[in-house]
DNA sequence: TATACTTACTGAAACGGTTCAGCACGATGA
DNA sequence: TCATCGTGCTGAACCGTTTCAGTAAGTATA
């Protein structure tokens, strides 16, 4: 195991104080003048031995990493690395590329919230984008270090903290109403934790589209979202009442296929007997069959904007506002149409 | 910016030298004895004082960062983050998790060969998995400098190379032989680009089976995957001859979906007029209509193997094979069916 | 001929840890 | 009483860079 070729070989080589090296590679010009023959013989020696500077030695001198964490959820009942996942990385490392910042992924199932946050805080990264629920014990720890770091896909309203979200209310909103103009009036929902402020909003933009259009929110027609426990109980029950949905809004479009399937099985044509609108318009909804009609988060746009905001911070640059809302839109496919006649 | 807590902090805090501290918190017992009173002073300056060590100090006098790096193709016409890289990553992800390292990212599409270079070499990783084409100048590179990486989903037969992959051409046999079965003898197939091995290996497995079951491969029922520029150009003019195919083996599913849409509407269906197979078996493969038959890859066990061999290559174990290759299982679905008959 | 100003370069300290060798002290054994 | 040993701790060196303050020599200015 050879070691690593240093700055000192190649002021040996070339004759000169590693100093001298260091103002050379870096170009350092303006600070300090260096004759033509002497950066020629350094440039030439480093060549010559293949020399490439230490990065950890410069974060240890720089106080300084260019690099940020992206930290994920550990466990949740949808795979890490769907497509939303990809969509998200896609942004962020188009954001970090442009910024110039490097990436480390942090989706590390350590034993305790100490260990994590010693993992953040070592100073191998400047900055963390934190894709975990907003009050997820680590945030508070980082808020309270002030520790640079901005959540997104959630919230967090400490003024401390930094986010960016989509505006879930007004997803739930507009998937309803467009049921609701359908002519839709049971709309049923399958709806994500309670714990979880994006499903909290989804579900109030829902319950709010509908009592604004005079039709009453009723607890009996929301179902959780299935678990490997309880997969899609409620279901079958519910269709099997006269008073039945005739179209739901579901959690996401990761749910909303195999509701779909069992709704099939249980004989309900779709959008004829019943609608379905999902959330998230992953690139299948366009394979599925129907077609299917789903609210889309600017994803790659969330996750650009939460790196830039990042940087700022990290750069100490004041940030004018810590708080960043995109709206959504609805893609409408096939899956929804009129509401069946059930008298 | 108030600095960082140091290990000289603690120790001024508990009376002690930094040495000291050292040993208390890495619990090196077995080295250096520490009195039970010492030992509880500095655990509870390091607690109130909120300490984290560097990370990064310990690397430079390590030698040793614990991480390793996920080096991906900078631009491919397929986005980096579909389906196949979420699966990549998950493999990665859980892989390292369990040897106890963390990851970076490095998808930088940086100026030049050099500069990824020194991202790579500049001591912030202790190794790579490469997820470049097994022929791309910087992997000659690495090799060279001795750097400890491992290819994956591609190959290089250098004997200081390391490779994880698919057995491609099994892949191309098997999707070919399928379709041999169902009586088709005109099988086309849309290729990936003539630089990757992947790619040629399965054009040589499509083209064997063919020809040991006495059907000759004619390059003219060979089209090129579809570029910005050229989107399926040829397929209409090779669908409207009186030979044409009656079965696709095609390069990968998300070329197969536009490809069946196209033949959709010349008027073709799937799989009465013409059978499809794809390769990858993504997700939507299940959700598409007609569902697609698929060859389909051991992504995430390919993913870890690959870490596990180079977590082994960055400890300097003797790794008894440097080339593992895995083999390739065909999902049928309904996508394929018997030939049709066109006399 | 003394003074100031460039030019080209360098020594030493710092970044925050780890490791090695060694030291002081009291207890034990001969 | 002296050598030996175990215990508990520490000084100094080191990892590979950057930065600050300075120095020595040559050149222009007065």
């Amino acid at each position: 195991m050879k070691s690593r070729t240093t700055i000192q070989d190649v002021a040996k080589k070339a004759m000169v104080s590693k100093v001298t090296v260091s103002y050379v590679l870096n170009g350092r010009d303006a600070d300090v003048r260096i004759s033509q023959e002497t950066r020629a013989r350094v440039l030439q020696a480093a060549e010559e031995l293949g020399y490439r500077p230490s990065g950890v030695a410069r974060m240890l001198v720089n106080q300084r990493s260019g690099t940020i964490a992206v930290v994920f959820q550990y466990a949740s009942y949808f795979s890490h690395w769907s497509s939303f996942t990809s969509d998200v990385m896609r942004g962020v490392c188009e954001a970090a590329v442009v910024e110039g910042f490097d990436l480390m992924l942090h989706t590390k199932a350590t034993e305790t919230v100490d260990q994590e946050l010693n993992q953040l805080l070592d100073g191998r990264v400047d900055g963390a984008l934190v894709l975990r629920d907003g009050n997820d014990p680590m945030v508070q720890q980082l808020i309270n270090r002030g520790f640079p770091f901005v959540l997104f896909f959630t919230r967090n309203y400490d003024p401390r903290a930094c986010f960016v979200d989509s505006d879930n209310y007004m997803g739930g909103q507009i998937a309803t109403d467009h049921l609701i103009k359908l002519g839709h009036r049971r709309i049923g929902m399958v709806r994500g934790s309670h714990q979880s402020t994006s499903s909290n909003d989804r579900f109030n933009g829902y319950r709010d589209a509908l009592e604004s259009n005079g039709i009453a929110c009723r607890e009996d027609h929301v179902l959780a979202i299935p678990t490997p426990d309880s997969p899609l109980g409620g279901l079958d029950d519910l269709m099997a009442r006269p008073d039945r949905p005739t179209a739901f809004f579901i959690w996401s479009d990761d749910v909303a296929y195999p509701v779909m399937g069992r709704l099939k099985e249980l004989g309900f044509e779709c959008p004829r007997d019943v609608s379905i609108v999902g959330f998230d318009s992953l690139p299948s909804s366009e394979l599925c069959s129907p077609r299917l009609t789903s609210v889309k988060q600017a994803i790659e746009e969330i996750a650009r904007a939460a790196t830039q905001m990042l940087v700022a911070r990290i750069n100490g640059e004041d940030i004018r506002q810590r708080q960043q809302i995109f709206p959504l839109t609805l893609d409408i496919r096939s899956s929804t149409g009129p509401a069946p006649d059930l008298t």
